[in-house]
DNA sequence: TGGGCTCTT
DNA sequence: AAGAGCC
């Protein structure tokens, strides 16, 4: 039997640990640079949809609810936290996202009474509200979290057997754009040809959905029979494009604003890469307008560029990137946004061993890695950004707003909690 | 009016 | 490369 476990509203109730009167308020979560609500407490769910930029909320709504900046280093540790905690009573436990894990029971009787026992100790020990919702599929299993969540009697357990007859009723009033898998085209054209819920899914033609779709909605059409055929990437599995990018809190047209923004994207890229010990043969720079601007003129280039060899090195990766935005640069845009991806990773032993990319000296090589990884502990050891490779600027015009923005409570030794007695 | 990833066609 | 998906 699979169990999903999903932290309820996870960013806001991240927030409420450490800040109580948010508790019963409506608090909703903003994006980078304090875009769009992307994350919201039960309370503001009714005032302001998912995704609204936060500009287009109505001044009277705006009074009464707390929008917050978004904190990853807070939610990153609290999601550790709650999934350490799970790991103490589970043995396979397979993180899917920053909210979510799955994990794998043996269905003994007392599995509800175990799972109750499990989301009440996650909360004690993070602070954490969470669901369970446990079937025979992580696609049956997204369901029953789902039915979890909206049945406050069953106190965050659901339990669906693939078999049973409460099963077919509920898929019968689920609209079949709910479903884990698809989206908003797919249920669209799902709809045209007459399926619009997850039951009449459930029952349709596999062949034929073959046809129409691709592989990827049989295998959710087998879920919802009850035959798992879903596998996730155990969370080690090294990436196979890094991207690191960022809008800029003002747009610019400055070339030192975007190099220095380049720079510090293609370094941490280059970070990313040797943290799971893959070099890259290549990378792509991109600056981006703003698309929403009509009254601004529009530039969208990137330029892919070779990397003199495989690598991971700071120093190699920044120059190349810069020679990148080099070509690319104009100056009559103003830049909303800029990017660098490494592309083309292979594993570091890999390619160490490989005689057709073995282009650079052995010495050299080792030296490299010598300085990275030294870069990297002390880093790790002293905070990010202790040691840097150019310079950089505090609070640059590019970097990012973010105007309501929590202390990172368990984290940062000057930013911890304080409690007057 | 986000960022970062995967997979399939 | 484009287009779909997820959170």
């Amino acid at each position: 039997m699979i169990g999903l476990i999903d932290c309820n509203n996870f960013y806001a109730s991240c927030e409420r640990v450490f800040n109580p009167k948010l508790e019963g308020r409506p608090v909703g979560i903003l994006s980078n640079n304090d875009g769009c609500v992307i994350a919201r407490s039960n309370e503001i769910k009714p005032l302001v949809p998912m995704g609204m930029p936060a500009y287009q909320i109505p001044p009277h709504i705006r009074k009464e609810v707390t929008l917050l900046s978004s904190n990853y280093e807070l939610y990153g540790d609290m999601s550790r936290r709650v999934f350490d905690t799970v790991r103490e009573h589970t043995s396979d436990l397979e993180i899917y996202s920053i909210d979510e894990a799955f994990i794998h029971l043996l269905g003994f009787d007392n599995t509800v009474e175990y799972c109750k026992r499990l989301r009440s100790i996650v909360k004690r020990d993070t602070g954490i509200p969470v669901s369970i919702g446990l079937s025979s599929t992580k696609t049956l299993a997204k369901i029953a979290n789902h039915v979890a969540k909206k049945n406050p009697e069953l106190e965050g357990i659901c339990w669906l057997h693939a078999g049973e007859p409460r099963l077919e009723a509920l898929l019968k009033q689920l609209p079949v754009g709910e479903v884990w898998g698809i989206g908003y085209k797919i249920a669209q054209r799902l709809e045209a040809l007459g399926i619009k819920t997850a039951w009449q899914l459930r029952q349709s033609n596999l062949k034929r959905i073959r046809q129409h779709f691709s592989v990827v909605l049989e295998r959710t059409v087998l879920e919802l029979q009850g035959t798992p055929c879903i596998e996730l990437d155990d969370m080690n599995t090294p990436k196979q494009n890094i991207m690191t990018s960022r809008s800029f809190g003002k747009i610019t047209s400055n070339f030192y604003d975007l190099s220095e923004a380049i720079r510090a994207h293609s370094s941490k890229g280059a970070e990313k890469l040797r943290s799971q010990q893959s070099v890259a043969r290549a990378l792509m720079v991109f600056l981006k307008t703003n698309r929403f601007r009509n009254d601004l003129l529009q530039y969208n280039p990137s330029k892919l560029a070779q990397l003199p060899y495989p690598t991971n090195d700071t120093r190699v990766i920044v120059k190349t990137a810069h020679e990148a935005l080099c070509s690319i640069f104009r100056e009559d845009y103003l830049y909303h946004k800029a990017g660098v991806m490494m592309l083309d990773l292979i594993d570091k032993d890999v390619e160490q061993f490989d005689f057709f990319h073995a282009a650079q000296d052995t010495k050299e090589q080792i030296k490299s890695d010598r300085l990275m990884s030294t870069i990297d502990s002390i880093n790790k050891k002293m905070g990010k950004n202790t040691i840097i490779i150019g310079g950089r600027t505090v609070n640059a015009t590019w970097s990012l707003k973010r105007d309501f923005l929590s202390r990172r409570y368990t984290t940062r030794w000057n930013e911890l909690l304080s409690v007057k007695l």
